[in-house]
RNA sequence: GCCGGAAUAGCUCAACUGGUAGAGCAACUGACUUGUAAUCAGUAGGUUGUGGGUUCAAGUCCUAUUUCCGGCACCA
C-alpha cells in the first residue's frame, strides 16, 4: 500500500486535494469553519466545523460532486503571502484559522493559497491548477474531536485520497478491498478460530477448538524458547487487593480503565490489569545474590482490563487477554545485555514466523505530561538514555516518539499495521526503574550493601489474542503447518473402495500426532476438493486405486495445482520435516 | 466514552413510499457411486437483536437499550 506522506508528488496532489474538499464544502455550507486539512499515509482528511450538519454517504457523495466541479473548472491555485496582521484581517470570519495563526511567529511571512473564490491558510506546496485533482476518492466520514482532546467539542472529519492517474486510484482501492479480506475477524469466523456472544459480551472472544489449537501451538512455542533462555515460569492469580495496585502505582492511574472493586467483608479485590506487581512480590520473596542476577520470571498470564467500548476490536483489543508477559530483574550493568538478549529474542521469533513490516519505535515520556508519568527527571533521563544507548549499539533503526511511555518508564516498542489499518504494539521492552523503588527490591552486592535492581518488563508475543489476530491477518488464514488447526484432510476417491485403505493412513498419521481428518462423506471428489481448500487446509490427500494399490499417497498442496504422489513413508517424513523446522507456508 | 452507521435463517443478502418475511450456500433426508474448487431432488430452518410506543396493520415509523461496523479519544 502505498504511503502517500513519504510520497513527495503524492504528498502534494492529496494536500492541494484537502483544499479542493474544502473548497467544495464551503459552497456547499457557507458557514463551514475549517480547522486543519493534513496529510497523513492513508491520503489526507479535513475536519471541519459544519455546525448542526452531520455529514453521512449522502453527504460525502454531494461534496464529491461538487469536488469533480471545480476540478472541471480548472481553477487556478495561486500562492498568497500575508503579513501576521493581513492574516488575521483575510480569516477574521474564522476562529480555528484565527487561533493557527496567531501561534505563529510575529514577522514570519504568512501563506495563503487562493483557487478563485476560496482562500486557505496553507504552507504549501500545492499544485497549479484543480484540473491536476481528477483521480481522488472520499473514503469516509467520522467525528474528530478539536485537537485531538476528548474534552473538546466533536468536528467532523472527512477522509480523501487522490492520485495522479486513474490506474493507480483504482489499485489503490483494490487493495483496500483485499484488506479487508485478510481481517482476522471475518478470517476467524470462516476458519471457526473464534466467536463473540452477547452474552458473553464485548472484547470477550470465546477460542473455538481451530484457533484454541493455533494459540496452544504459540503458548508452547513461546514456553520453549523462554526455557531455552533461562527464563523461569509462575503462576499467579488474577486477582489481587488494591492495596497491591496502590502501591505500584497502577491505581492511580488506571483505576478508571480496571473492571470494579469486588468489595467482601474485609476485602477489596480487583481483576488483574498486568502482572508487575505479582511479580515483584515473587522476586521480593527472597533474598537475592547478586551472583543469582538476571531472574527472568515470566508468565502466560491473563489480565483484564475494561477497554472503552469503541476500542474493542476482535482478537486484536480485548477485555480479557493472555500475556506473554517476563519481568527480568538486572544489576545496571546488566540492562544492555538483557534488552539486547530481549530484541535478540523479537528478532529470533520474527524469523520463525516470517514477520518482516514492522517498526522499531522508542516510546519516550512527554516532560509535559505531568499527570502521566512519575516525576522524578533523572530517573527519566538515566532510563531513556540508557535504553536509547543499547539500541544505537545494537544497531537497531528504530523511530523515537514522545508522550508513548509507560509512567514507570520508556518503551521499545514494536509496531505493526493491521490489514485495516490500526497501528498496533505487538512486542515491547520496557525499562523500570520505578517500580523496583516502590516495591523496595534489593539484591545483595559483592560488598554485602543492599542495592535496587533494575527491571526490564519485556512481552515478545505481545498478548496471545493480538499476536493471533495478527498471524491470522498475515497468513491470510494459512498457518504455518506446525500451527495449522487441521494438518492434513484424506479424501477418499471412492468410499466404497477407497475408505479402508484411507483409515489406515489416518491412523500412521495420527500416530505421529499430525492433526488428521478424513472427508469419508458421499459428496464429489471435487465438491471435497474444494472444502478442503476453502478451510485452507495445508495437505490434501487424494487416495484411489492407485495409491491402495501400491500402498501410496497423492497430496495437493493448499494454492498449488499439481499432485504429487510419494510412498507413505516417504510422505511422513517430509510432513515431520515441515513441522519440526517450522517451515512457513506458501 | 464521543461522532456517525448497521442489525432479517448458521453464513451472504432480498422484501417499492407501513399490508403479516424470501433466495443462494451450509444443515438434514433420499437418489447418484463419481480422480482434484460446488451432482440432483426433497425437508427443515425466522416472535426480523431486545423492551416499550404509534397504527386497523410495523422488518419498515418513533423511543429506549444491547451488540457490531467506520473513525476519534484511550491503550499499563
Amino acid at each position: 500500500m502505498k504511503n502517500i506522506k513519504e510520497d513527495k508528488n503524492l504528498n502534494v496532489l492529496n494536500h492541494s486535494c484537502a483544499h479542493l474538499l474544502a473548497h467544495a464544502v464551503k459552497r456547499i455550507y457557507p458557514d463551514a469553519l475549517f480547522w486543519v486539512g493534513p496529510v497523513i499515509e492513508e491520503g489526507y482528511y479535513y475536519d471541519i466545523d459544519l455546525g448542526d450538519v452531520i455529514v453521512n454517504d449522502e453527504t460525502l457523495e454531494i461534496i464529491s460532486k461538487e469536488m469533480k466541479k471545480i476540478v472541471k473548472e480548472n481553477k487556478l491555485i495561486k500562492r498568497l503571502e500575508l503579513s501576521k496582521k493581513e492574516a488575521l484581517e483575510m480569516f477574521e470570519s474564522n476562529p480555528y484559522k484565527i487561533e493557527l495563526i496567531e501561534n505563529l511567529p510575529e514577522n514570519e511571512i504568512i501563506s495563503a493559497y487562493k483557487q478563485e473564490e476560496f482562500v486557505d491558510l496553507c504552507r504549501g506546496p500545492h499544485v497549479s491548477s484543480t484540473k491536476q485533482l481528477k483521480y481522488f476518492k472520499l473514503l469516509k466520514h467520522s467525528g474528530a474531536y478539536y485537537k485531538g482532546d476528548s474534552k473538546n467539542k466533536v468536528l467532523q472529519r472527512i477522509y480523501g485520497i487522490c492520485f495522479e492517474n486513474e490506474e493507480d486510484l483504482k489499485e489503490h482501492l483494490n487493495l483496500l478491498e483485499e484488506a479487508k479480506l485478510r481481517d482476522h475477524r471475518k478470517l476467524g469466523r470462516e476458519l471457526d478460530l473464534f466467536m463473540t456472544h452477547e452474552l458473553v459480551g464485548p472484547g470477550l472472544p470465546l477460542w473455538l477448538p481451530n484457533g484454541a489449537t493455533v494459540r496452544r501451538g504459540l503458548e508452547r512455542y513461546m514456553l520453549d524458547k523462554e526455557l531455552s533462555l533461562g527464563y523461569q515460569h509462575v503462576y499467579t492469580p488474577c486477582l489481587a487487593s488494591t492495596e497491591l495496585y496502590k502501591i505500584s502505582g497502577h491505581w492511580e492511574h488506571y483505576k478508571d480503565d480496571m473492571f470494579p472493586v469486588m468489595e467482601m467483608e474485609n476485602e477489596k479485590m480487583v481483576l488483574r490489569p498486568m502482572n508487575c506487581p505479582h511479580h515483584m512480590l515473587i522476586f521480593k520473596n527472597k533474598l537475592h545474590s547478586y551472583r543469582d542476577l538476571p531472574i527472568r520470571i515470566g508468565e502466560l498470564a491473563p489480565d483484564f482490563r475494561y477497554e472503552s467500548s469503541g476500542a474493542v476490536c476482535g482478537l486484536e483489543r480485548v477485555r480479557a487477554m493472555c500475556q506473554n508477559d517476563a519481568h527480568l530483574f538486572v544489576t545496571k550493568d546488566q540492562i544492555k545485555e538483557e534488552v539486547a538478549g530481549v530484541v535478540k529474542l523479537i528478532l529470533d521469533v520474527y524469523k520463525d514466523f516470517d514477520i518482516n513490516n514492522y517498526s522499531f519505535r522508542l516510546s519516550l515520556r512527554d516532560p509535559e505530561n505531568k499527570e502521566k508519568y512519575f516525576d522524578n527527571d533523572e530517573m527519566w533521563n538515566q532510563a531513556e538514555t540508557e535504553l536509547r544507548k543499547v539500541l544505537v549499539e545494537l544497531g537497531i533503526n528504530f523511530y523515537e516518539a514522545k508522550d508513548e511511555a509507560a509512567f514507570y518508564g520508556p518503551k521499545l516498542d514494536v509496531q505493526i499495521k493491521t490489514a485495516i489499518g490500526h497501528d498496533i504494539t505487538i512486542s515491547t521492552c520496557q525499562l523500570d526503574f520505578l517500580l523496583p523503588e516502590r516495591f523496595d527490591l534489593t539484591y545483595i552486592d559483592e560488598t554485602g550493601s543492599k542495592i535496587r535492581p533494575v527491571v526490564i518488563h519485556r512481552a515478545i508475543m505481545g498478548t496471545f489474542d493480538r499476536f493471533t489476530a495478527f498471524l491470522i491477518e498475515e497468513t491470510k488464514g494459512l498457518f504455518p503447518l506446525w500451527l495449522a488447526p487441521t494438518q492434513i484432510n484424506i479424501i477418499p476417491v471412492k468410499c466404497e473402495y477407497h475408505l479402508e485403505y484411507a483409515e489406515e493412513i489416518k491412523e500412521m498419521l495420527k500416530k505421529e500426532m499430525i492433526r488428521v481428518e478424513l472427508d469419508s462423506r458421499n459428496e464429489k471428489l471435487g465438491y471435497r476438493m474444494r472444502e478442503s481448500q476453502t478451510r485452507k487446509i495445508n495437505y490434501s490427500l487424494i487416495i484411489g486405486d492407485n495409491e491402495r494399490d501400491n500402498k501410496l499417497i497423492s497430496f495437493r498442496k493448499f494454492g498449488h495445482e499439481e499432485t504429487t504422489t510419494l510412498p507413505i513413508e516417504e510422505f511422513i517424513e517430509m510432513i515431520l520435516k515441515e513441522i519440526n523446522t517450522k517451515a512457513i507456508s506458501k
